[in-house]
RNA sequence: GGAGAGGUGGCUGAGUGGUCGAAAGCAGCGGUUUGCUAAACCGUCGUAGUGCCUUAAAGCGCUACCGGGGGUUCGAAUCCCCCCCUCUCCGCCA
């Protein structure tokens, strides 16, 4: 029984959208985009609610007469009365409105999937900009290493040490992977822990762990789908993903679901390995492991009510550079200028760690607020007492890329001989003071 | 993977073709009683879409929704098919 509420609820896609938000704010979205660089087409918006209404009155209207003729029936039957005739009508009028009601269905795919690609609007406080040449410094912290001596990339230094093994990773996997021997995997396995205790015991957060694979939904839930499917790797012969960031299944956690109002700020950090095609990324970063199909990420996720939500924003910010100032790594922070901010967000800050072997600032946390876009995509809501549910504000940000950090930390704290230092808050988690060449080597 | 049981409103749980949006209880909300609390009693109590009205809200009406999708029928929570999820047993497995 095709009905208007197909619009809401899909099976596959799940994408779900509310129609009067856009009803009534219209041109204010459409000239907000414009400053991201997408231009609305309110006249397609508006061609397909209304030829969607003129379907849904009429089909609505046909069953109320259906309703009513098919209780008639019934009453006729019980008196033993003829009604073959009746009967016949009602079963035209049903054909009827079964071709109104697939008229409504294709209606709303097509409504679904120009409402699925619209960006976010972006936040006032965002600089205008086509670019991240438009992108604006706000603080930086620390000072760049002054070595007396060449410093070496990690990619270099890595393999040098024995921690770092690319060749049999592109032997076992292919390009883009990453083994890693001794106090390598073990400074990768610190450093997760280490980010998962700071953000849980000084910063407030609950510790979840989630599904590394997750379905369609849950990836148009935040805004992956429809328009980056290329991104990230499908299992095939499954409704499964693999994730490309924690954001995904944490977030999607209360999909669907009305929070208690009481309950907000809810913040939570995961750890999760994170899967990413790079489609599009062919000669970016090919060296070392900054850019690889898997990567390993301790992810910040809030949910709030939507008056606080920037605030937040800023603490979850400070939150992820905090890792970067307990292990004395030089960074700053950027915010992205509308035309370089992400999809589904209103607002990103970026964390850039200084990177010795790229003599660079280089991303290792982007924290974004995304508003109530995700939170209209996969429904989830908050709501106090007597007060009508609302959408709540969804929040995240890399707490940090372990992989990016595991580079920052052997490439800052690397010395003249070649071995590496190893950051003080970090000693009791290796359980070791410096990585040397027996690094790779745990006796 | 195989066999069986089940998925109904915030919760518990009735309902096997017609007037069922859905009994009953609990929770919630409003009120009466009450020194306060508790109890008792009365009332109220789902979501979404759409039409009318309205600046809007409210209101009134209609439609849809009993895990999801499809089918049978004049008419489906109820019958049939497919899928998903939960539980039990078997197999396999970390």
């Amino acid at each position: 029984m095709a009905s208007s509420r197909c619009f809401l609820r899909n099976n596959e896609s799940s994408g779900m959208y509310d129609l009067n938000f856009f009803r009534n704010n219209l041109e204010q979205i459409r000239h907000r985009l414009l400053a991201r660089g997408f231009v609305l087409d309110a006249e397609a918006f508006q061609d397909l609610d209304g030829r969607r209404r003129q379907l849904v009155t009429e089909s609505e209207r046909l069953k109320a007469e259906r309703n009513q003729a098919t209780v008639t029936i019934g009453q006729r039957r019980k008196t033993g009365a003829d009604t073959s005739e009746q009967q016949q009508q009602v079963r035209a009028m049903g054909e009827r409105i079964a071709e109104l009601d697939e008229g409504v269905k294709q209606i709303d795919l097509e409504f679904r999937d120009f409402l699925a690609r619209i960006p976010n609007v972006p936040h006032d406080t965002v600089p205008l900009g086509n670019d991240e040449q438009a992108n604006v410094e706000v603080r930086r912290w620390g000072t760049p290493r002054d070595f007396n001596f060449a410093p070496k990339a990690h990619w270099d230094l890595g393999p040098e040490l024995g921690i770092l093994d690319l060749d049999r990773a592109a032997k076992i996997a292919g390009a883009r992977f990453a083994v890693y021997w001794g106090l390598g995997a073990r400074l990768e396995r610190a450093l997760i822990n280490f980010m998962l205790d700071l953000h849980t015991r000084e910063h407030g957060y609950q510790e979840v762990l989630t599904p590394f694979l997750i379905n369609s939904a849950s990836l148009y839930g935040t805004g992956q789908l429809p328009k980056f499917a290329e991104d990230s790797f499908r299992c095939e012969g499954h409704d499964l993903w693999l994730a490309p960031t924690a954001e995904v299944p944490v977030t999607n956690l209360f999909r669907d679901e009305t929070l208690n109002a009481a309950t907000l700020p809810l913040s939570l950090c995961a750890y999760s390995p994170c899967f990413r095609s790079e489609a599009g990324s062919y000669g970016r970063d090919v060296r070392g492991i900054i850019r690889q199909h898997q990567f390993q990420k301790v992810e910040l996720v809030k949910f709030t009510r939507p008056e606080q939500s920037y605030d937040e924003h800023e603490k979850l910010t400070r939150d992820a550079e905090h890792v970067l100032q307990k292990l004395g790594l030089p960074y700053r922070t950027v915010v992205l200028s509308t035309g370089d901010t992400g999809f589904s967000a209103a607002k990103t800050y970026d964390i850039e760690v200084w990177l010795p072997g790229q003599n660079g600032y280089k991303e290792i946390s982007s924290c974004s607020n995304f508003e109530a876009f995700q939170a209209r995509r996969a429904q989830i809501r908050f709501k106090a007492g007597k007060e009508k549910a609302d959408f709540v504000h969804t929040l995240n940000g890399s707490g940090l890329a372990v992989g990016r950090t595991w580079v920052a930390i052997v490439e800052n704290y690397q010395q003249a001989d070649g071995s590496v230092l190893v950051p003080e808050a970090l000693r009791s988690y290796l359980n070791a003071e410096r990585i040397d060449a027996t690094g790779g080597r745990l006796v």
